[in-house]
DNA sequence: TGGGTATACCTAGATTTCCTATGTATTATT
DNA sequence: AATAATACATAGGAAATCTAGGTATACCCA
């Protein structure tokens, strides 16, 4: 009966990171595991081991264009942004949850949101 | 832009299976593949090097309790139950569903169901 | 009666995604 | 001066699914 989260954000991150970018305009790795943290009230704990490494694989795939910014108060920040081929595949994986997520409740009630 | 819904499913396969046993009240393998796959027109398409193996481990783990059964007009059928173990799981990778598709909605609008 | 199709189950190996554990460096706090 | 918080990264391993094969039974039809 232990936390099963980690499996259901399996496939999931990729879209949820895009989306969060695009929704934030610009963000770096160490403030999307904040915000995703903070939104879902703890839910979800991305973990540094995942996120970084994925972050620069968006990148390699042209999704996101990532940038170093120096800080005054901290290390340096690789920011990125969202690019308009991130954007379409975002769009795709969002009208993949949708299908999914109703796919599921064709299979049986779940009464989920 | 390929196929996805292998992803999404991860993690939820347990659940679907349980689900569906549990409404059907006994029902052996190949018809969850045809079941799941009618009742979610199309949109999963279980592999056969999936299901069996993961109905043993369920099996194993005392959330099925499954029967080979003679046909006259097939091959034989291992058919399976869910046990008060099983129907126990069922209901927290339920609400675990249902917390993961609040927490999704939390992050950013997708629309979903 | 022979071949194709649908039914029904199974295993081995590869792939993908995520986690754990660990490391480095900078700045603020105490 | 030490600790915590911020910020990024890599290596190795675990878990779930897929692909690609295999076996066997029964039905249909030419």
């Amino acid at each position: 009966m232990n936390d099963y989260s980690a499996n259901l954000l399996h496939g999931n991150t990729d879209m949820l990171i895009l989306g969060l970018i695009d929704e934030l305009d610009s963000a770096h790795g160490y403030q999307l595991i904040k915000e995703m943290e903070r939104r879902s009230n703890g839910f979800f704990r991305l973990k540094e081991g995942t996120l970084y490494p994925l972050l620069r694989k968006l990148e390699n795939e042209g999704l996101l264009e990532g940038k170093w910014k120096a800080a005054s108060n901290g290390p340096e920040k690789r920011c990125y942004l969202i690019t308009p081929k991130g954007k379409e595949i975002l769009d795709y994986r969002k009208a993949s949850w949708r299908d999914f997520a109703k796919a599921i409740n064709m299979v049986f009630q779940t009464d989920a949101v």
